[in-house]
DNA sequence: CAACTCTACTTGTCTAGACAGGTCTGAGCA
DNA sequence: TGCTCAGACCTGTCTAGACAAGTAGAGTTG
């Protein structure tokens, strides 16, 4: 084997100039704001063609590690934010994921007139019909969300009769409408009586609530509220640019 | 003005195969896990070349939409998971974009000798020295959030004499350390009784929790738990394919 | 029937050059 | 002094073609 050949025949061009410039941010060779070298200098430094160090500038850009500026230049990045991707995900592949037994529990699944403030956030008439289902999701049967969902029926029309013991409802709309963006607010409170009935916990335990709407291009599909003790529920995440 | 260039000469090529693939993904015209147009199929159809198609699907690759094998295709993505960027932001910088006054109190700035946990943690020995810091923030003299931060002295050597009433440990830590990854949890518990104090709530007041370790490249720079009153924050975001 | 090979198709990557459009600076002019 | 404008330099985008490497299926061989 010939020991010539450790990162060279295996990684291409536009990878080999986004680790060198990577690794000089990391080192801060160039402070955060200050101007890094132009295509033209790589292309010299590197004896590659512009597409090529092009394409390593964008991917660094779109990873948010510099910023550029037509007619000016390429900056490294005051990284004054550290941002990772957050990865909301069903709960049942989650559970999966980490080798636990996932079960589901009924509670609710009716057809209800929209109340004022429900109406609104749907985008639906006032009293109109709406779908409302509640759904204690098991993680090897001890309760880990509490799931209060309320979808409108112009999206999802046979939503009211799928088993939702055997589909999370989060899977069954992926696979019937055309989700085209989704909102979500996540805050720590207490749940109300209800909840913490369905959970078996204390009215007193904290929980960690995520609030998710989601839309077609232009209508809302659902609103649900998904309610996890906060004893035994994390959100946990990495960032490394 | 001609009224025949709405969106033709603005948008670029590349944009244009991109914005076709998102509505008819949108759509559903391609289903999740199906076979979309190959690259030649679109350099036919939109006369154009294959670097600027391969741009189109290289950025709905890196979005998250579209997955392609070498040697078999690109396919639809099962949007089995919803992700949306969550920024860290700074406490400061996000409470005075929301128009807001922020104050720092420094409630505790000492060297400590690190437990066998911390130690741990830290990547430090036992019995080391290390930085402690305690800062209650506040947003319009309302408390928002109580910082206790350890610091690894070997990263940050004049952690200890910087003044926290001008400039937040997150801004002075980004301004002298080389970031390189970090490490976050969010939960909701309850806050410890000296927190509780500190923000002026009731012990059993829920809190959003985050607990964030950050790292150079070879070692911790500081782990940091930031507590909130759960009733004055949350996180929010949006997802937008 | 099983194993192999060959071929068509796909994505991954690169080149050398081109034009467009934005920014900055300094020279020349009023 | 202050204004304008040309040139230098930068990124943004595109082209036409090339080779590499992976997969799947058809056809061939043992």
């Amino acid at each position: 084997m010939d020991s010539s050949e450790l990162t060279d025949t295996a990684e291409p061009p536009f990878a080999r100039v986004k680790r060198y410039l990577k690794q000089g941010l990391a080192e801060a060779r160039w402070p955060a704001g200050s101007r890094m070298p132009s295509e033209a200098q790589l292309v010299a430094q590197f004896g590659i063609s512009r597409m090529t160090v092009g394409r390593a500038l964008k991917e660094l850009q779109a990873e948010g590690l510099i910023e550029r500026v037509q007619g000016v230049g390429s900056f490294a990045a005051a990284l004054h934010r550290v941002s990772s991707t957050l990865t909301i995900r069903d709960v049942q592949e989650e559970i999966e994921a980490r080798g636990h037994r996932h079960r589901a529990q009924v509670r609710l699944q009716a057809v209800e007139r929209a109340g004022p403030g429900l109406a609104a956030q749907l985008g639906v008439a006032e009293a109109a019909a709406v779908f409302h289902t509640r759904i204690v999701h098991f993680e090897n049967d001890h309760p880990l969300q509490c799931e209060d969902r309320y979808v409108n029926p112009a999206c999802a029309p046979d939503y009211i009769h799928a088993d939702f013991s055997r589909i999370t409802p989060t899977r069954y709309l992926f696979r019937h409408t055309a989700l085209w963006r989704a909102q979500y607010t996540i805050e720590s409170a207490l749940p109300t009586a209800g909840e913490a009935r369905l959970l078996g916990i204390r009215r007193a335990e904290p929980c960690l609530i995520m609030v998710r709407r989601t839309f077609t291009r232009d209508a809302v599909i659902t609103l649900a509220r998904l309610v996890h003790p906060g004893a035994r529920y994390q959100l946990s995440g990495e960032f490394n640019p």
